[in-house]
RNA sequence: GCGCGGUUAGCUCAGUGGUAGAGCAUUACCUUGACACGGUAGGGGUCGCAGGUUCGAACCCUGCACCGCGCACCA
């Protein structure tokens, strides 16, 4: 067994195993396999893209579910791939092209700039997959997949001329979400809302037959006023019913309006009336459609006013032109007042700038499926964790809109539609040379829905989908998981037709959102956003999984502090050095028992307690409580084995009992294997590190029969030994413990320093034996503890009641007064204590009602008090 | 307006009816034969507010406040 060097160092471990188990195919998954199928499908990052924290949180949590299935003896897909991100490519494409020529994708051309595109493509593609593997993701990358594949290409296009078949994508002018800075349309999902400080404008028009007579119009858009084709109120508003039916002058651009009457006018709001733009407003659109209204376009693609007829106006960005129309009316006398006014206004989430409702030719898909969506979530088909993310997804299902899938972008899908005049053909191939292809791409979303199946050949389908888990985060419930879900339905590529067969997966993970400590969103601006790879490099790629899991609180946003990253890798470095600690007494077995020794009660002890820790892990793992599991990995290892079962072990160790020290050094192994076991999972690197140092996988040979990750997961320790003596057992450790603590305390309190040695002396409670003396004395540091049942204090010795009896701390010249002070606090806090316990048992309808159990433990209580009180008391009383 | 989540120690969070917990931070003592990325001991909380149910409420019920998020409205 190689000697453990005395610091852990992960540069040193991490990179070396990762490359081993990549080039023996420890991750390759086997579609022929005889195991059952465990699979998961990454959400694709970004094909240029760095690795954020998201990542790491997100694919932590699923190499910790796939290393967890494989070492339980599944057969393990873990599908990697990358997005190509239509619109995020594009603008950073295009943004680098601003920087470094100054030119804009329409200076180079369609063909020119996608050339580029693959150029950065080519330079920043494949960096992320680089930044998994070295975090220790166990993806199969032989399987690893690009939404831009050929075969995945065609899958897309293949889907939408299915659709287009069936009537559920069709083309059409309808009113979209239009981002004049990426000039493309967005689906509704891509819109943000954003309160915005505005105002509102009180216009005048004109009534035309009745000269001198003003209609007040409020609103937040003058600068579309030349697009009104109507002026509107309320049916029933009397303030202007005389009017309904008669005209308005439009103040800008100057012509007559019809004055309308509609329901979903608010009399409320404003003056009551309002201005009809079907053009530049949903609302309007649609009333607009209901009294057959014109249609008036004053917008360039880009934002910019189209109005001739308004030379002040024309060419003007839509702001500029906001504030010089309000000038021109109010210089025309039409403007009655202006007000400030916030209201909601739509962001496109990519280009960050304010999008415009606008009328436009696109493509639109009928979402098919939507009632059996609805249904296999409800049904529990498909599990959402948290739960209480149904609602929202079932909120979404049911206020379904059409897909806006085309975009004006260039990086994307093409459509695979083409046009002669006014004929139109959707199929793969052109139909003749005189046919135009659609210059619209698709949506991104449109083929990352196929993902969770597109990427497997139907040999990997067969075996591996549906899915067992989607991990990913909740901003993408409606982008990706409810369309993945449809979209399986939909196209059923499962085994069967069966619904069970065709379902993306059988569990849906949401992560939390990590945000700084102030709160905040994650974000290159704020500069609140750490590179993960600095964290590896700092603390290791073990320490920074571990630390996240340990403070990512299922379902919730997770407030991010590098502190707690050091304390993964502090928790690494106490893993390392309990490791050594084992090392330093001797050589371990390959697979370590417990059959052939006889247990001291601290074995029984720590044993007892990594049962209790296996049931607890793998209730939390069904829950996908991480930080759960976590915490009880470091609690149960950091408190229960090292602070208390190697420091009491070491009674035994450092003796000349042979027999007794085997034990305990095979309680150790026993321990420390199953526990690598344990932890594997979250920090795969160093587990397999010291699981290899030890040998536990049996030494040399085969990785895939040597290595950790194949390990099965440990048994129950105590499963054959009677409850009874476990009980006893731990009864006395509890006794023990809680000595060592009262021993400890006595030492503090009377200041002693804690490298000094301290004499005590211990009288017995009745039925005490010395057998447990060594150890109480070492841990509490003690020169000579002696058992002395006629042992008579002087007065002022600082004493403590143990559950052995009589613990007296025995020090040359002893501060009196400070002990008297002492023994008052502790009378004290007893009094007060014990002063609760009776006023409980003192009420009768506690007595009668309580459960008789909680009355029999407030008894007890109240009788211990009392006798550890009076002991006390006699103390405190001697001194005087 | 509708819905969801949150409010517990300075910080991050556990805690589904019976003596309020952990880690970090902090204070004191300590480089002792695994570990100072460590050990030991301590201090620190009217569990957001107000009612109700109960022998007993951080926990169950009702209302409210504040923070965050989603949807709808947004002239």
């Amino acid at each position: 067994m190689p000697e453990l060097p005395k610091t852990y160092d992960p540069a040193a471990v991490e990179p070396k195993w990762y490359a081993r188990w990549d080039e023996a195919g420890c991750f390759r998954a086997d579609a022929h396999s005889a195991k059952p199928a465990f699979s998961i499908v990454i959400p694709p990052p970004n094909v240029t893209g760095i690795l954020t924290l998201g990542h790491v949180l997100n694919n932590t949590i699923q190499d910790i579910l796939s290393r967890r299935a494989r070492m339980q003896g599944f057969e393990v897909l873990w599908l990697p791939g990358t997005d190509h991100a239509g619109v995020g490519t594009q603008t950073a494409v295009e943004k680098h092209l601003r920087k470094t020529e100054n030119k804009t994708r329409h200076d180079l051309g369609r063909e020119e700039f996608l050339r580029r595109v693959l150029d950065w493509q080519e330079k920043h593609g494949g960096i992320i997959i680089e930044q998994l593997k070295r975090l220790g993701c166990s993806c199969d990358w032989s399987r690893q997949r690009y939404t831009f594949d050929d075969a995945y290409v065609l899958a897309v296009e293949r889907v939408f001329i299915d659709l287009f078949d069936k009537g559920l994508i069709y083309r059409g002018r309808r009113m979209i979400n239009w981002d004049p800075a990426a000039q493309t349309a967005l689906s509704d999902e891509e819109v943000i809302a954003r309160p915005q400080q505005g105002s509102l404008s009180y216009v005048r028009y004109e009534i035309v037959e009745e000269p001198g007579r003003y209609l007040e119009v409020a609103t937040t858009r003058p600068e579309t006023i030349m697009a009104d084709t109507a002026v509107a109120v309320h049916p029933t508003d009397q303030r202007y019913i005389d009017l309904i039916g008669k005209h308005a002058w439009r103040p800008l651009a100057r012509e007559a309006l019809p004055i309308i009457a509609d329901e979903v006018i608010d009399p409320k709001f404003g003056t009551g009336v309002l201005k009809v733009t079907p053009a530049h407003d949903k609302t309007d659109f649609d009333i607009g459609l209901r009294h057959s209204l014109p249609v008036i376009d004053v917008l360039h693609p880009d934002g910019r006013i189209n109005c001739p007829a308004v030379p002040e106006l024309d060419g003007l960005d839509r702001f500029v032109a906001r504030k010089k129309s309000v000038e021109l009316l109010s210089e025309r006398g039409l403007l009655a007042k202006e007000e400030p006014h916030e209201n909601n206004v739509g962001f496109s989430e990519r280009s960050e700038v304010a999008i415009e409702p606008r009328l436009s030719e696109q493509w639109f898909l009928r979402y098919p499926k939507t009632q059996e969506a609805l249904a296999v979530v409800r049904d529990h088909l498909i599990r959402f964790f948290p739960v209480h993310w149904e609602k929202v997804y079932a909120q979404w299902l049911e206020h379904i809109q059409d897909w806006c899938i085309s975009r004006q972008i260039w990086w994307g899908h093409r459509i695979p539609a083409w046009y002669r005049g006014d004929e139109t053909r959707v199929q793969l191939e052109s139909p003749g040379d005189d046919w135009q292809q659609d210059t619209d791409t698709l949506d991104t979303w449109f083929s990352s829905w196929l993902w969770a199946y597109e990427t497997m050949d139907l040999e990997t389908r067969a075996k591996f989908y549906p899915t067992s888990v989607l991990v990913t985060a909740p901003d993408i419930i409606f982008f990706w998981v409810a369309r993945m879900i449809i979209a399986g339905l939909e196209f059923k590529p499962g085994k069967t037709q069966a619904i069970e067969d065709n379902i993306a997966f059988r569990d849906v993970f949401f992560t939390g959102l990590i945000r700084d400590k102030q709160g905040r969103k994650m974000s290159k601006s704020l500069g609140n956003s750490p590179d993960p790879l600095d964290l590896i490099a700092k603390y290791g790629a073990d320490g920074l999984r571990f630390g996240l899991m340990r403070i990512a609180p299922s379902g919730q946003d997770i407030a991010f502090d590098e502190k707690q990253i050091e304390e993964g890798r502090n928790f690494a470095t106490k893993l390392w050095n309990a490791a050594r600690f084992r090392q330093m007494h001797g050589s371990s077995e390959a697979t370590p028992r417990l059959e052939e020794h006889p247990l001291s009660i601290y074995a029984l002890e720590v044993l007892a307690r990594f049962d209790e820790l296996l049931i607890a892990t793998e209730t939390a793992y069904r829950e996908y409580k991480f930080n759960e599991v976590a915490q009880r990995l470091y609690d149960f290892f950091w408190s229960d084995y090292c602070d208390w079962f190697i420091e009491a072990a070491k009674t035994e160790i450092f003796s000349e009992d042979e027999a007794r020290k085997k034990s305990v050094l095979a309680v150790m192994d026993f321990v420390l294997s199953g526990f690598l076991r344990l932890l594997h999972p979250f920090m795969p690197h160093i587990t397999e590190e010291l699981w290899s140092v030890f040998g536990f996988g049996g030494g040399e040979g085969d990785i895939k029969s040597s290595s950790i990750q194949f390990a099965s997961p440990p048994a129950a320790a105590l499963s054959s030994v009677d409850l009874q003596s476990i009980a006893a057992a731990r009864e006395k450790v509890a006794s023990v413990y809680e000595t060592i603590l009262a021993g400890r305390n006595l030492r503090a309190t009377s200041r002693i320093p804690s490298n000094k040695k301290a004499r005590f002396i211990l009288r017995p409670a009745t039925g005490t034996e010395d057998q447990e003396l060594p150890t109480i004395s070492r841990l509490v540091n003690a020169e000579e503890l002696t058992l002395d049942p006629k042992y008579q204090p002087e007065a002022g010795v600082p004493v403590a009641m143990t559950p052995v009896g009589e613990l007296y701390l025995l020090i040359a010249g002893g501060d009196k007064s400070a002990e008297r002070e002492r023994l008052e606090k502790e009378i004290g806090k007893l009094e007060n204590e014990l002063r609760i316990v009776e006023a409980k048992l003192s009420s009768a309808s506690f007595v009668e009602k309580a459960p008789a159990a909680v009355v029999q433990e407030h008894r007890q209580r109240k009788t211990d008090f009392s006798e550890q009180l009076a002991q006390l008391r006699k103390a405190r009383a001697a001194m005087d």
